[in-house]
DNA sequence: CTGAAAGCGCTTACAG
DNA sequence: CTGAAAGCGCTTACAG
C-alpha cells in the first residue's frame, strides 16, 4: 500500500472545497456545482489521484469485490469460467479475488474465511469435490454464493450446472446412430453428481434403443490419461471389445486416444472416442475429439450474474444450461457392424 | 458484504474486556494476558466472528493482497504462472486480484488504475504484450510491480524471465544433433524481446556448427495454430523443404502438426517438429511434443518472492530462469541425411 | 497487562 | 449547492 498517497482531504485544499465536496464531485453525484466537479476532478487527475477503494469500502458497507475458489486455476475448464467470471464482473467495476483450493477440505474453509474477513460482495464455488463439512458451512453464510457445477445433489444453494443427463443422451446417441452397439461408459471416481448423472444419461440411451446396459462396460476411471488408460487396457483385453467409448471428460479422452495407440488401433475406424467438456485441446489432439462443449465462459458470467441479482435484491433460482455436440475426427461407424 | 457483521466491540462486551484488548488477541499480541486472550478467542470462535479485514487495511496501511494482471486467464501459460503466484502470496496470508486486460492498452490501464484504489501491496504483470503509454505509468507507481516474460528491453522494473537465448540455443543444437541442417524457425509476431531473442539463439546455433542461416527459412506466425499452418505450408511447397523447424511455442508447433498432417507427411520421420513451453497439453498431443519447458509457476513464485522481498525493504534484482529441453516424440534424425 | 483516545480515508444524513 | 459532524471497524501509541 502506498506509503502516503494523497487523500480528499488533500484535493479539497487544493480546490478550496471541503472535502465531503470532492467526494461527491468524485462519485459524479449530482448535488455538486457542475462547474466546481469539473474542476475538482481535473485536480485529483491531475495530481493522479486514486481514491482509496478501503476507505470507501468501510463507509459504504460494499467492498464491489467477489470471490472465487476453484481447485486449481491450472484446470482449463477452471480457467476458462473464471475468464467468463471476470468479464463478467470487470464489466460491473467488480474485482474477483481469486483462491484455489487443492481438492483440501482444510485450504477450503480458510479460503472461505479469508473471504469473510475481505468482506467480499459475493462468492463463486467451482471447487468440484466440496467436502462436506464445507458445505455446511457455506449455507450458513450471510454473503451470496453460487455454486458452478456443483457436485452435490442438495439445492441448498444457487448454481449454474449444465445438463449432464441430456447431454450425455445425446453423445451416447450419437455413437449409436452411427451404428454402434457395444458402448462402453469410462466414468470419474464415484460418488458426485456429473458423475451419477453422465452415467445415467448414457443407460437412458442405450435403453431407449433397446441395448442392453452390460454392467462390465461400465467402468469408473479417475478423470486423468492414465487412469482412463488402465480401464481402455482392461476393455481391449476382451474376446469382444468395445467399438466406442464414452468418456466422463476430455482428460480420460486424452488416455483413451493414447491406450488406442499403444494397442496399435486406429481411432476411429477401430474404436471410437468420444469425451465431454470441449477444452481447447480437443480440437488439437490427433485425431481431433468429438465431444460435448460445456459453454465454461458463459457459465462464468451466468454465475455471476446471479450474485448480482441476488445483490439487489432480484429473484433468482438455479440454471441450467446445455451442452452440445461437437462432432469431430475421433468416432465415425464401427469397422464391421455389430 | 455482510449488512450488519459482529464487530471487535460485540466480543468485547461479550469477554468483559475494552475492543482494544480483543483486537490485541485477535493479533496474537504478548500484551494480552494468556488466560484472557484465549477465552477472547474462544468466544470470537464460537459467535463465528470475521474480523474486517478492510477496517484493518485502512488502520495499517496494508492490504495483504497482490494485484496480477494477464492478458487472458484462459491462456494456459497465464494460468500455471498465476497458480505458482496464488501458492505463494497464500502461504504468507495474502490474496490474489486478477484482472484480464486482453491485450487492450486502456483496459490495461483501468485494471492498474483499479488496483492502485485497492490499494494492493504490489502488482503482477503477465500481459505480454503491453502498451508503452501503460509501461511509462507504471514505471511512475508507488507500489513495487514485478513484470512476468517482459517483452520490452528496458529493464525499469523487476522482472522474471526465461533465457530465451540459450534456451532456444539448445533447441536448435538438438535438431542439429539429430543430423538435420534445413531447420526453419517459426516465429511470432515480430518487435517484441522473446521473439528476438529465441530467434537470435536459433542463429547462434546454426552458427555455432557452421550451418548457413538462410532467411528464407525464418518467418513470422502468429502464435496460433492457424497462422503456424500457413507458414507450413508455404515451407512445404518448395523444393528443398526444411527437415526440422522450431516453433517460438507449443501452440504454433501444434499447427506445425496439423500442416504436416495435411501434407501426408510423418513427424518427425518427415518433419521434426518442436516447440517452446511445455505447456500441459505437449504431452497430450500425437505425436507428443519436444519442446523447451519454462518452469511456469516456480517463475509465477519468484516473481512474488521478489514482491514480497521489495515489501520489506530487501535488496532485490531481476532474475533470469533457465528452460529445460524435453525430449518427446516429434524430433528424431531425419529420414534422408542433409 | 489494560483501556481511553486518536486516527486511518472515505460517505452521507443533517442543517443551512 | 455546500460544509461540519458522525460513523464505518479496526490498530496502536500513550498513560496507567
Amino acid at each position: 500500500m502506498a506509503k502516503s498517497g494523497l487523500s480528499i482531504k488533500d484535493i479539497a485544499r487544493a480546490a478550496n472545497v471541503s472535502h465531503s465536496t470532492v467526494s461527491r464531485a468524485l462519485r459524479n453525484s449530482p448535488l455538486v456545482n457542475v462547474q466546481t466537479a469539473d474542476q475538482i476532478r481535473k485536480i485529483a487527475r491531475d495530481a493522479n489521484f486514486r481514491i482509496s477503494a478501503v476507505a470507501r469500502s468501510l463507509a459504504t458497507g460494499r467492498t464491489n469485490t467477489f470471490g472465487v475458489v476453484v481447485t486449481t486455476i491450472a484446470d482449463p475448464f477452471a480457467a476458462e469460467v473464471v475468464q467468463g467470471v471476470e468479464e463478467a464482473a470487470n464489466s460491473h467495476g467488480y474485482s474477483v479475488i481469486l483462491a484455489n483450493s487443492g481438492a483440501n477440505p482444510e485450504r477450503e474453509m480458510k479460503v472461505v474465511h479469508s473471504f469473510e474477513e475481505r468482506r467480499v460482495d459475493g462468492i463463486l464455488v467451482m471447487s468440484s469435490r466440496v467436502g462436506s463439512l464445507y458445505l455446511r458451512h457455506l449455507t450458513e453464510m450471510k454473503v451470496p454464493i453460487v455454486l458452478i457445477n456443483n457436485q452435490h445433489p442438495e439445492e441448498f444453494v444457487y448454481s449454474v450446472m449444465i445438463d449432464n443427463i441430456a447431454a450425455s443422451e445425446e453423445a451416447t446417441r450419437h455413437l449409436i446412430q452411427l451404428g454402434h452397439r457395444r458402448i462402453a461408459y469410462l466414468g470419474d471416481r464415484g460418488g458426485f453428481q456429473s458423475e451419477n448423472e453422465r452415467c445415467q444419461g448414457y443407460r437412458q440411451a442405450l435403453a431407449a434403443a433397446n441395448l442392453p446396459c452390460s454392467p462390465d462396460l461400465i467402468r469408473q476411471g479417475d478423470s486423468t490419461p492414465e487412469g482412463a488408460v488402465q480401464v481402455i487396457d482392461e476393455w481391449l483385453a476382451r474376446a469382444q471389445p468395445p467399438t466406442a467409448v464414452f468418456c466422463y471428460n476430455d482428460i480420460s479422452a486424452v488416455g483413451a486416444l493414447l491406450a488406442a495407440r499403444r494397442h496399435g488401433l486406429n481411432v476411429p475406424a477401430d474404436l471410437s472416442v468420444m469425451g465431454f467438456d470441449d477444452l481447447p485441446l480437443a480440437s488439437y489432439l490427433n485425431p481431433t475429439l468429438t465431444t460435448i462443449r460445456q459453454p465454461m465462459r458463459d457459465m462464468g458470467r451466468q454465475a455471476t450474474g446471479i450474485l448480482f441479482h441476488l445483490l439487489d435484491g432480484s429473484a433468482e433460482s438455479s440454471r441450467r444450461v446445455s451442452g452440445e455436440l461437437i462432432v469431430r475426427e475421433s468416432t465415425a461407424a464401427p469397422r464391421k457392424s455389430g
